[in-house]
Parts: structure tokens; sequence; C-alpha cells
DNA sequence: CTGAAAGCGCTAACAT
DNA sequence: ATGTTAGCGCTTTCAG
């Protein structure tokens, strides 16, 4: 056959040729088995006018039998869009982040999209490395859920256009769209639930002091304690992993300690879950305020501050669409709302107070 | 400027002249900038051997001043591989996903791929939609937790080299790698477990009959009843959507019914939740066994089947990567055990047999 | 209404 | 060690 001659002296790639996306006809196949020109197969594919009838059958035909379906790949290095949106995040197997992807994943499927996600572990360097190959990939936009608190290597990529929103956390040193949960008047509002409740002793175990929300968490619980002219023993508060030993020693310190405290803010999710658990084997009951909702909290009655993660995602997504239709002007900083949500554990008197 | 010039006539195209990917330099224009060949950037960028340090380094520098990142959408259309995978589920912000989807998640990064997510809000075509979407993408592998049960559209993307694994639920009408995990097993274990506890009339509340999962379930509860030799009457047994009002009603009409059931078995964790919140309210306790395992199910002392979800994404995943790797061979079917985590509810005599 | 030619940014194959 | 050329499969442009 031709195989072996020059692919200068023939016009077409024999079929016996083909290697790549193992063995794919393309529109020059379909447009030969059709007996029309390459670019009437375009017009067909993507449902463009100026085709009869007939010659869009024909060529329909061409299509089923041959198994044709368009390359995105080839379409997008000619288009300059992906319609793709990349997502960083903490880890999707958080019961937290499931709900915002999903979320998110709405919004892009309804502009056409679709979503990438990468999860970072909280580690920064696997962050930006995840960022960076998104933007490879030439997602149109990216939204990031930061674990580092550098993000002027993103500068680059969206000088070039890709259009970028921070979501649960700011970026670190560069102006970018944000949004965020209130976790200020959030830890606020749960700390002054508890005094209102009647303790004075209230301890706080939150995530690692880099994380951005653990700090605003802790400026929360401050404030309260201040505002109510409580003072704050170095011994009641906790920062670092959350990982359910550490979280565990540090409860346990604070309700075993010489000053123990009679109520609880739990920083995150992951705090309250051990922090429960611990709880459970306390003898005197300890109030307990979390932060986050979960699933069945309800039934454990569990006292939390509720993010609306979804509305996170959700807010997030429309801001970057919107940008990728070309909205212009400053990054903007949207905050959330959180919702104290009483279900028991937060309602529960100090020991003194008790009938 | 050289703007208007034919292209013909000038070499290179004008800087002013560029519009896709917003105006991002390219390894030509590193080339240009750092007095070298093309292929020479190539090279740099791709870490290729033969260049000299001197020579990479004018490279590196141009690089850097230019902001330049490689176009991955170019290199996947010369390549042939675009080093991402795709999956197909049903909710990402179901907490058995979550986890599902990290595992896959990791396995892709081990391999240096991607991973885009898709739901199918549990809609055959919604399904099709995304699956087709993906293989547009030229994914290089599918992993499909199906809605639908008819998968012959995949069929040519399967014979055009599309790896495609099925995980939870098996293919239906074409044959395909398949990861499981033992449904019928899993119920019947857990149906036998409340048998041995006492019961005698137990219920089985599940989801729609068309997913497979829900179908299996019950042929293992079916099983386990017809070991011990007791009779399934039809008000014991209710499939159908996962929605609460749904299992609320269901639940309660076997509780309260004229033979009333004394113990439950939950078809899923939608289930699960509803039925605990129903079965808070009884006069009389009554024993539940749920399938799948739940955040925070041990200190509600609910009894579970427990599925590893991340192991099924991992092993389908892995499965995936071997077909990639060239692996040859019929198409495999795994199921993975489930396990029995006696917590209490499971554990609760009948009535009968109190103290 | 239809098609030929150019080229998106990169890598493979082949010079030099 | 470095550069040149062709072409991945599609869309854009422009000519019939």
């Amino acid at each position: 056959m031709a195989d072996t001659a020059p692919s200068s002296l023939v016009s077409g790639r024999p079929a016996s040729a083909r290697r790549r996306y193992g063995n794919r006809p393309t529109m020059k196949d379909v447009a030969a088995r059709a007996g029309v020109g390459l670019k009437t197969v375009s017009r067909v594919v993507n449902g463009e006018p100026g085709v009869t009838p007939d010659t869009e059958r024909r060529v329909q035909e061409a299509i089923e039998a041959l198994g044709f379906r368009r390359n995105d790949s080839a379409r997008v290095l000619r288009k300059g869009r992906t319609a793709s949106i990349g997502l960083v995040l903490e880890d999707l197997a958080d019961p937290f982040y499931g709900p915002l992807s999903r979320a998110v994943e709405e919004v892009a499927r309804a502009h056409g999209a679709l979503l990438i996600n990468g999860s970072s572990a909280e580690d920064p360097e696997r962050e930006q490395e995840l960022a960076l190959a998104l933007c490879a990939r030439r997602v149109d936009g990216l939204i990031v859920i930061p674990a580092g608190d550098d993000h002027r290597y993103l500068e680059p990529e969206i000088r070039a256009g890709v259009a970028t929103v921070f979501v649960d956390r700011p970026a670190g040193r560069i102006d970018a769209d944000t949004v965020l949960s209130d976790s200020f008047g959030g830890a606020r509002d749960g700390v002054a639930h508890l005094i209102a409740h009647g303790h004075r002793r209230i301890g706080f175990v939150g995530d690692q002091p880099r994380i951005h929300t653990a700090v605003e968490r802790l400026r929360g619980y401050r404030a309260a304690m201040a505002d109510a002219g409580l003072p704050v023993a170095d011994a009641w508060v906790s920062l670092g992993s959350t990982a359910p030993e550490r979280v565990r020693a540090a409860v346990a310190g604070m309700v075993g300690g010489p000053e123990p405290v009679t109520a609880l803010l739990a920083g995150n999710n992951r705090v309250t879950v051990t922090a429960v658990r611990v709880l459970a084997e306390t003898r005197e009951p300890v109030a307990l305020v979390g932060f986050d909702d979960l699933d069945l909290a309800d039934l454990l009655g569990i006292t939390v501050i509720a993010q609306d993660a979804a509305a996170l995602g959700r807010t997030a997504a429309e801001r970057l669409f919107r940008r990728l239709d070309g909205a212009a002007g400053e990054p903007r900083r949207v905050t959330l709302p959180t919702r104290l949500i009483p279900r028991g554990t937060g309602e529960t008197p100090p020991p003194g107070l008790r009938k």
C-alpha cells in the first residue's frame, strides 16, 4: 500500500497510519466517506447553518458508521477556550468540600463547562503544583481553596487571563476575588451563646494557625470573651492539627486541667467530631458548640455554627463565570453569614447553674 | 508595524496579533527571546537531555521573563494522550462518593493524571451526556458509576481505546471491567445478624429497583429470611426513592402496620439517616442495621454494614491504569467484601425477648 | 451552500 | 548540541 510512500506524495494519510487516540476517525475520514468537504462535516457536527438536509444526512450517516466523535483537544487548541474550570480544594473526601464542589459543578454545567477537581491535602506545594497544572491545561478559570499563604505564583496566569476566585480562605499576597464565610462573626456568636447560657470558662480548639479561618475563629472567640469581660486562660486555647489524637489531647487537657472549662468551641467539623467523642466520656457534661454542621448532628443534639458550603461554591463559581463573561472591575470580597443552630449541647448550663 | 503585512511575508507572528489564551507567550516567543530554536525550548521545558547548561539558563530566563507556561492542549493534540481520566458518579456531595472520588484522584495523581468529575444526579441521560463529553475531551480512561442500565453507547469509545471501568454497579448490556461491593452478602449478613438476635419480622427499605445494588440487597435480605425459614410479608419490603418523605412513610408503615416489624434493614446511607430519625420517635425500640457506614454512627450506636468506598475507588482506578499500561485480557469483575459493625441498634432484641 | 488553505502550539523525526 | 520541518484534528478565513 501507500504506507511507505513519502507523505508529501499522498494528500491523505492512509487509514493504516492512524495511531493516536486509539485509531479514532477524524473529520477528514468522515468527509471522505460522505463524499463532502472537511468544513461541511465541521458544520454538521457543530450545528452550523448552511448545509442542505440531504448533505447533512449523508454526513450523519458517515459519522454513525465510523463512530466519529469530535476531538475537543483540537477544538480547544484552535478556539482558545477549554470550557473547563479547575477547583483546587483541600480534600474531596471531607464532607464540607463535597457539597461545595458539587455546587461549583452545577454552575459550571449551566455554563457548559466541565470541572476538574484537585485535592491539595492542605499542602501549599501541592496546591501550587495543582493550580499550575490546571493552568497548563488552559482551564478558563480557577477556583482555589488555599492551602498556602502566598499566591504570587498565580500572577502571570491571572495576567494571562485565567479568571481566579478564592473561596473559604483569602488569597495570600495577591489581590483577587474572594468568597468567605463569616468565621469571625460565627465564632463570636457561638461563644456569646455559651456565655448567655451561663458559661464563664470556655475553651477553643482550632485548626493550625497558618489557616486563615482558624485565626479568624480564634479572634471571634476572644472578641466574645472580651465583650463579656471574661478572661481567657492560655490553657483554654489550642490551635494545631485536626488529627484525632491531637484534638483528643487538647480537649482532655482543657476539661481536666486546674481551671477546667465548662464549655468548648470546636473550630471545625473534624474537631467537633473528636470533641463529641471525648466529651461523651467526661463525668460532668461539658457544653459544646461546633463550627460547621454535620450529618446527624441533629440526632446527637450538637449545637453548631453552620456555614453553607454549597452557597460558598455557588457564589464563587458565579463570580468566576461573570468574570469569564467579561465583567471588569476591582476584585471583590464577599462574606457569607453563618447560622447558629441550637440543638442541645450548646444549651447545657455549667455545673454550678444546674437545677 | 508589520501588523498589516500578509502573514506569508513575516516569519513570526507579531506580538500584537496574539489573541488566544489571553495573550500568552508560546515556545516560539521564548525561542525568539532566548535566541535559540523552538525545539531547544521544548527540550528545556520537558527536561530532555542535550542542552548545554548555558543555553538552558538563557531559555529559563526567557521563560521567567515572559511568564511562559506550556500549553498542554497543544501537547495533548500531538501526543494523543491527555493524562486525564474521567469519573462519572451520582453525586459528589454524597458522603459515600466523596471518599471514592478522592481515592481515584490519588491513584490518578500517582500516574501523573488529573481527574475530571461529573455528577449524573442518578439520571441516565445525564450520565451518557457526561461520559461522552469526557470522551470528546479524549480522557485516557473513564470510571463510571452507572445511573442507567444500558451502556452500549460507550461501545464505539471503548473500541476506540478509552479504557473503561464500572464501579459500585455493573455495566448494562456491555461487557466491561467492574468493581462492586458485595451487596448481596452484606445484606444477607445484616439480616442474619438481626435474626440471630431474635427478630422474626424484619423489614427492608431500599433504593429504586432499577438500581442494581438495591435489587442485590433485597436478594440478600430474602436469602437470609429464607435460610432461617422465615416468611416475608409484602408490607415488609419497600423499594423506591430515597427522598426523606418516601422513606419516612415506608418506615412508618412497617412499624405501624398490622404485622409490625421489630427490626429494619436500611438499604443505603440516606435511608439509614431517615430511618434513625423516624425510629427515634417510636414507642417500642425497633432494631436497625444500615447499609453503608456513616460519620458519627459510632456515637449514635448505629449498627451498619460498611462498604469501603475508598477501596472501591482505588481498586477501580488501579484496574484502569493497568489497562492503560497495556494489560490485555477479558473484562474482570471484582467484588469487595463488606463488614458488619455492631454498635447497638442491630443488637436490640425484639420486645418479646426483652429482659 | 460548499470547500481549500492556513494555522492554533506543540512534539516527533530528521537534519545539521 | 541545536535547529528545521511536518503535522496532530480542528476552526477560521476566504474563495468559489
